[in-house]
RNA sequence: AGGCACGUACGUCAAUGGUAGACGGCUUCCCUUACAAGGAAGAGGUUGGGGGUUCGAAUCCCUCCGUGCCUACCA
């Protein structure tokens, strides 16, 4: 058998995904069984613009060990892959190339420049589709989809042209986040608000036909020269005389109202607010209750217009405010200039600050989508986060305060909205141009040159990629989806958006459970951002540590926020290791020897196999409970501590003897047979977590492995084997205890050994004393092994500790002694102090058990078996160090 | 400005009212024929501070300190 020592992941990742994917085993049709229970996820797309980060590679592992662990629960499984078009962020990186050929995307057209982003996109969405075939996606690749696929801009259309003759689609003038570099509105939750340090300036406005002034606090006055009134608070009886009496406008020739609105704090600068309902949201809505003009003074550029004035028409809005401060100064009216913080929006894609402007856009009525969504929350409790505790309200609360959402975009690269106009300006919604044309009466038609947000047709995803509008077999089996693994930020962006449109258009929700994954931070505790160049690609640490040891770290991740470290994958590189050379031993002494599941159900067994058949049985149910409750951490941990601690450090141990017995025979074979058995289901049990390491293993173990019956049809994978589950008569508490036993005589021996500083070659005497006769019979059946184990020459047991007076000695649970005598070598004082320290720990837990009990309270309430746990802990305690007394008394 | 979360061993994280654990790191010994990416044995924590509820608190409540995140129309 020539299997290398180390293990090297790029040689098992090199082959079995191919297989794999050309098998079909993807694809929910591998599934032959007719009855089989449905588990979807629909892959939240990645934009087309990136390379795969941390946090793909984070979800993509959850959906994965999911979307594993259910298909080989016998589940008809799907995984849907696809690909987001990222309207902005795309076309501002082919704009940006573009830039290099000092071109801009005008000097090319419409037309050609879409055309080339779609050749961009080919390029790097390619690259995304195999790094994701790197991290062991088992995705259904032949349902692959794509926001701007011709099915799913069908789906687009279909539900913009239904929601405008539901009128909750509208067109309309309003105030609108403008982005003056991209050229485009965004929504509110396209922009981030940051802090800033920046300046309030006080300017004084005179009033007409009075020696008097207004002062207004700004933190641009450059707006002012669109300023159409001055407010205060209704309250405030410091202006109240000044209610209804006329500014002079400075640097213009216009004469504002002063007038009153709730909204004014009174207590904040001077009380007195300046308003230009043109470029400041709030003064746009306090400009419509009052009926003010709008005095345009900005442009989509960001410079001033001719209505600023002839002084300012073509600055740009920062050195207008450079000039209207110095005007002021002039003529005296500048009160004072002030240092403030203020938080300013900018542009989430390209960080320019946001320019309100009033804008004729594209907008969606979002109160009776959102009582569809709050309606599911409230009755039927979904989606159910995981994790529980905060999102739930977080989600509703946001809906509660939902508004319109801004849909039309002015860019050219996404959905061009099906609207289309005639030449006298007539609105024709349709699916499309010939249906306009039809309902125009005229082909005269110029269609709408906006696209729609993105998240447009991202809100459509579960269902569009499924093939709605059309009632498809893949709708009704697949609608609604199982879980949604998602990152914080999007829960408003993309999660609530999917249910409101889920519940409008299916009439059942998108999904029902919510799985939020955590953060991967850098090792400073920071977010991983391109601009900050800190961040970590999974793909160097797929090459330096393997996809499956990196897949265990961030499985264990789950919903907490990590900081990134690279030991933690170091050290899952290290247990795949361990898997490949405890495999590498199993095969090595693999003669005549087979996989047989038979075998772990026949009676008679030795102690070591009831007991690891009980742990593997317990491992199973753990795992499967805790991936049904989407707790990763605890699967992991549960399957490393099973797989390095029992099954490696354990019983491959106690079967050593039998296994590499020289001489050929049925009982060697037989240990041989089992263990490779135990393996097998080991490597199962792994396989949602480590898929390449775990077929690669298990394609070697020689004999009889079924897969599940519902893919009976399909050619040998683990993939499609069966995942173990737990069976409650193979847990065997009693195995369990004799165990822990051995495991404590072994330990304590160990123990001495190491504290007498007996080099490990020599073989020193063992010396058991034990009372109770099943205990000791357990030790006599376990003798080769324990003698193995702690490198004796020779065990003894009785029912009485008989041994030398130079002996070192131990106190087990249940009563038993032991001691190795070391005739010559032992050192009185060293071992005393050793027996000493091991009393103090006994004691001091006594002492704080002991307390428990003195309580009077705790004995009268605390439930009775819990009280008798700890009086029978205390007599275990005390018995123990009564029995080391002796020992150290007899010690000289 | 509000809201929410978090603070546990040197580091990264577990532990949803019942004896505080894991992995890495650290110390000592060992290349014992599956594995030095390994084996054996150890050291290390009054769970951020203070108060409360409880027989019992890392866990529930209050408060302070520190750190993140989200939401928001203070000019």
């Amino acid at each position: 058998m020539d299997i290398p020592k180390q293990y090297d992941p790029a040689q098992a990742e090199k082959d079995h995904y191919e297989r794999w994917e050309k098998n079909g085993y993807f694809a929910p049709e591998i599934n032959q069984d007719p009855s089989a229970p449905v588990f979807t996820i629909v892959i939240p797309p990645p934009n087309v613009t990136g390379s795969l980060h941390m946090g793909h590679a984070l979800q993509h592992t959850m959906m994965d060990v999911m979307t594993r662990h259910k298909r080989m629960s016998g589940y008809r499984t799907l995984w849907l892959p696809g690909m987001d078009h990222a309207g902005i962020s795309t076309q501002l990186m082919v704009t940006n190339a573009l830039k290099e050929e000092g071109k801009t995307r005008f000097d090319l057209g419409r037309e050609k420049f879409v055309e080339r982003v779609w050749k961009w996109k080919a390029e790097s969405g390619g690259q995304i589709t195999v790094q994701m075939r790197r991290e062991g996606a088992s995705v259904d690749w032949s349902r692959e989809k794509f926001t701007m696929d011709e099915d799913l801009s069908r789906a687009v259309r279909e539900v913009f042209v239904r929601f405008y003759e539901e009128g909750l689609i509208y067109r309309g003038k309003r105030i609108v986040n403008w982005c003056p570099r991209d050229q485009t509105v965004l929504s509110d939750l396209e922009v981030e608000k940051l802090p800033q340090a920046g300046k309030l300036y006080y300017l004084r406005y005179p009033i007409k036909n009075s020696d008097r002034h207004l002062t207004v606090a700004t933190t641009r006055p450059e707006t002012m020269l669109g300023d159409t009134a001055v407010a205060v608070n209704p309250t405030d009886e410091r202006f109240s005389d000044l209610v209804g009496a006329i500014i002079l406008l400075p640097l213009t020739n216009r004469e504002i109202p002063v007038i009153k609105d709730d909204y004014v704090d009174p207590a904040f600068g001077t009380g007195a607010v300046k308003i230009t309902p043109a470029h400041d949201p709030n003064d746009y809505e306090m400009g419509l209750r009052h009926d003010l003009p709008q005095v345009v003074v900005i442009d989509a550029h960001a410079k001033m217009t001719a209505d600023a004035g002839a002084d300012f028409e073509g600055l740009d809005r920062y050195k207008a405010r450079d000039k209207v401060v110095e005007e002021f100064e002039k003529l005296g009216l500048l009160d004072k200039v002030i240092d403030y913080e203020f938080s300013i929006s900018k542009c989430e894609r390209c960080k320019t600050v946001i320019e309100p402007l009033i804008s004729e856009q594209w907008f969606m009525h979002m109160e009776p989508l959102r009582d569809l969504a709050l309606g599911l929350m409230a009755q039927k409790q979904k989606p159910q986060f995981t994790p529980d505790v905060p999102y739930e309200r977080i989600y509703t609360n946001w809906l509660e305060n939902l508004r319109d959402w801004t849909i039309s975009r002015q860019l050219w690269w996404g959905h061009q909205i099906p609207a289309w106009y005639t030449p006298s300006g007539e609105v024709i919604v349709a699916r499309s141009e010939e249906e306009a044309r039809e309902k125009a009466g005229t082909s005269e038609l110029t269609q709408d040159q906006d696209v729609l947000d993105t998240w447009f047709s991202s809100a459509l995803w579960p269902f569009s990629t499924l093939g709605w509008p059309d009632d498809t077999e893949d709708l009704r089996t697949f609608y609604p989806t199982s879980v949604l693994v998602t990152a914080r930020d999007i829960i408003f962006l993309w999660v609530s958006r999917m249910v409101m449109m889920g519940m409008k258009f299916i009439g059942q929700e998108p999904f029902a459970d919510v799985f939020v994954t955590g953060t991967i931070l850098d090792s400073q505790g920071q977010r991983m951002s391109k601009t900050k160049r800190n961040g970590v690609d999974p793909l160097i640490v797929f090459d330096k540590f393997g996809v499956d040891a990196t897949r265990l770290t961030l499985a264990q991740v789950g919903s907490t926020d990590t900081r990134w470290n690279e030991k933690q994958v170091e050290s899952y590189r290290n247990f795949a290791n361990k898997i490949w050379n405890a495999a590498r031993f199993c095969l090595m002494n693999s003669d005549g020897a087979e996989v047989k599941p038979e075998l772990l159900e026949s009676k008679d067994l030795a102690l070591h196999d009831r007991w690891i058949i009980s742990r593997l049985n317990k491992t199973a149910e753990r795992v499967n409970e805790s991936l049904n409750t989407y707790q990763f951490h605890e699967s992991v941990q549960t399957l490393y501590h099973f797989f390095w601690d029992d099954f490696c450090d354990w019983y491959i141990e106690l079967s050593k003897s039998d296994v590499t017995a020289e001489e050929p025979s049925p009982k060697r074979t037989e240990a041989r047979s089992r263990l490779l058995t135990v393996l097998e289901q080991a490597l199962r049990l792994l396989h949602p977590f480590m898929p390449y390491i775990t077929e690669e293993l298990w394609q070697r173990l020689p004999g009889n492995k079924p897969l599940h019956s519902a893919y009976a049809g399909a050619s040998s994978t683990i993939m499609l084997t069966s995942y173990p589950i737990s069976s409650q008569e193979m847990i065997d508490d009693r195995a369990e205890r004799e165990m822990s036993a051995i495991i404590d005589l072994v330990s304590r021996v160990r123990n001495i050994r190491s504290e007498m500083n007996i080099k490990p070659a020599e073989r020193i005497p063992v010396i058991v004393g034990c009372p109770d006769q099943e205990l000791r019979n357990t030790f006599s059946s376990a003798r080769d092994q324990i003698a193995r184990l702690v490198r004796a020459a020779e065990i003894s047991i009785a029912d009485q500790l008989n041994a030398p007076k130079a002996s070192a000695r131990a106190v087990l649970v249940g009563g038993a002694e032991l001691a190795v005598p070391l005739e010559g070598l032992i050192d009185f004082e060293q071992e005393r102090q050793r027996l000493g320290r091991e009393q103090d720990k006994l004691r001091a837990e006594a002492t704080k058990l002991e307390a428990q009990l003195a309580n009077p309270s705790f004995v009268e309430r605390a439930p009775a078996e819990r009280v008798d746990e700890v009086r029978s802990r205390i007599a275990d305690i005390a018995q123990r160090t009564s029995q080391l007394q002796q020992t150290i008394e007899n010690l000289q």
